[in-house]
RNA sequence: GCCGCGUUGGUCAAGGGGUUAAGACGCCUCCCUUUCACGGAGGAAUCACGGGUUCGAAUCCCGUACGUGGUACCA
């Protein structure tokens, strides 16, 4: 039995959004569960929309998720090149050879009187134009054409594209491994494009010849090919392949939060939430739109999340990691419905993943975040702990900064508006007499400063409870945070005694 | 318009003839925590509708509605 061999084939004119990376992803789960081939195909074939820079973008994209093996997509069989702009030459040869059998033809229509045709016909309150078997013999290919006057056209340079040719009433069935067994009939489809006047192909051809030449054994993508796939089938048979034709599944959509539609890029600016896996400058409008990266998530959250929109291994298990997905995967587990996208949970996972994560996976993400705040991390030892202390109550990486900013740096607000209204001499007094003892302190660990601090506490007859909100807020600047003798003893003694006389020096003497 | 695909709480979903119809997110209540989270306990909330088939339908069939996709020399 030959190696499972799964393609990917983004197209490089507008990034790679939500949809496009769960599509890559349960590709590679299913490449990897076999033990297979993962093979990115850069679709490239309408140069006109081609956007610079997108290619990259897709792959480090597909990097930062982790789905691209480190050695690269295509290091085992040879297939190259996988760019499609590429490999022109293959496709015409193959077009060609669809005319020779009969299954294509040379059509020499104008995109424009194509469009009037279209406009006519629409005015005249006809259904749209299907360029099919009902009207091919009316328009201008080499159907309707003698031989003769098709060559002469060929050779006097007109510009042509090849067309696929389907039968009206053929039964076309599919096998899908998500949606089980469908049988479609040619009546809808027109005769596609095959090659463009340009001599790139369109989609169609591209990946039939591709999934063929590549060697493909499966072939996943999004729902919305599922009304064109009796062409690709057709052209599977057409060519005599049929034998070696991939098996088809048909990924579900991600659709809006909010109802009506395929999400797409403008929801995220609209409703508030990355569609990016990286940071994106969208080519028309020279935006900058946050990718999840940006906006704090952690890859493995973001693969989890992805995973599990559409998908679900029948268990109660919601946390996978990359190597439990792909233990766990199976296509024929992926829904058939599109699913609607809830940044809400998607949340949750980057929460979950943050609290499993071990300070040395998270270290060198939090690093980033306080450097860009101009804080420099010496200790790391000390640092590893401070991220394990506040961890717990982070969902997304940016929040290290709001949760932990005040052990390298002094609370730039204290909340005074909390301490003053129960504010008097008594815990003035206690206070002075803790940094008394405090600086007298051989022991700095946790246990000891609460012990002290009940102790001074107990000698003034003042209740503890009432004390260790103002020593809170002395320290961190309001009423959030860890255990406030965890925070003090991290804080170091210099520090923490630093703080109090800070605090107390705006407080009255009363 | 035509064609395709789909429809289990607000969202993600398990379940595929007999179930008190799992679980998760979010929301609410309580407990824990002398802060905020974490954690724990509980709560509200669902089989789109109408017909069949069947002793019995969320589950099978047919309609309808709704959603969604396609209908390009875009992918």
């Amino acid at each position: 039995m030959s190696k499972v061999r799964v393609r990917f084939a983004p197209s490089p004119t507008g990034g790679l959004h939500l949809g496009g990376v769960r599509t890559a992803l349960f590709n590679y789960l299913f490449a990897r569960k076999h033990d297979g081939n993962f093979v990115l195909r850069i679709e490239d074939t309408d140069q006109s929309r081609y956007v610079e820079g997108a290619e990259k973008y897709i792959i480090e994209s597909l990097a930062w998720c982790q789905i691209l093996p480190d050695e690269g997509p295509h290091k085992e069989g040879d297939y190259a090149p996988y760019r499609q702009s590429e490999r022109k030459s293959f496709y015409k040869e193959y077009a060609e050879e669809l005319v020779q059998k009969g299954h294509a033809y040379y059509a020499f229509d104008t995109p424009e009187e194509i469009e009037t045709l279209r406009h006519r016909l629409k005015s005249e309150g006809k259904s749209n134009l299907q360029y099919g078997h009902q009207v091919r013999h009316q328009m201008k290919n080499s159907l309707s054409l003698s031989k003769e006057e098709t060559d002469t056209l060929i050779n006097s340079g007109t510009p042509y594209v090849i067309r696929i040719k389907i039968d009206s009433d053929e039964s076309v069935y599919l096998n899908d491994l998500i949606h089980g067994n469908m049988h479609m009939d040619t009546n809808g489809v027109d005769d596609k494009v095959l090659l463009k006047a340009d001599g790139m192909p369109t989609y169609h051809l591209a990946v039939v010849v591709d999934d063929y030449l590549m060697k493909i054994t499966h072939a996943f993508r999004g729902e919305e090919w599922l009304p064109s796939a009796p062409v690709h089938i057709l052209l599977w048979k057409y060519l005599g392949w049929e034998s070696n034709m991939p098996k088809w599944a048909h990924l579900p959509l991600i659709l809006k939060p909010d109802g009506n539609g395929k999400l797409s890029k403008r929801d995220g600016e609209r409703l508030g939430f990355p569609v990016f896996p990286l940071g994106w400058t969208d080519p028309v409008s020279k935006e900058y739109i946050k990718g999840f990266k940006e906006l704090g998530f952690l890859p493995e959250a973001f693969v989890n999340m992805l995973a599990m929109l559409g998908w679900n291994a029948g268990t109660e298990q919601e946390i996978f990691s990359m190597e439990e997905l792909i233990g766990n995967f199976s296509i024929e587990r992926v829904h058939s419905s599109g699913a609607k996208f809830d940044f809400e949970k998607a949340k949750w996972f980057n929460h979950e993943w943050i609290k499993k994560s071990d300070p040395e996976r998270l270290a060198p993400e939090v690093k980033k975040i306080l450097q860009d705040k101009k804080v420099m991390i010496e200790d790391d030892d000390k640092f590893k702990n401070i991220i394990a202390l506040v961890k717990d109550r982070c969902t997304l990486l940016t929040d290290f900064w709001e949760q932990a900013s005040y052990f390298f740096l002094a609370p730039e607000k204290i909340d005074l508006e909390s301490i003053l209204p129960k504010w008097n001499n008594d815990k003035n007094l206690f206070f002075i007499e803790l940094i008394r003892s405090y600086s007298l302190a051989n022991s700095w660990a946790h246990a000891e400063l609460e012990h002290s601090f009940k102790e001074i506490a107990a000698v003034n007859r003042l209740k503890p409870g009432e004390l260790m909100l103002p020593f809170r807020i002395m320290l961190v600047g309001g009423k959030f945070g860890p255990g406030v003798f965890e925070v003090a003893s991290l804080l170091g003694k210099e520090e923490t005694l630093k703080r109090i006389r800070h605090t107390l020096s705006l407080l009255p003497e009363k």
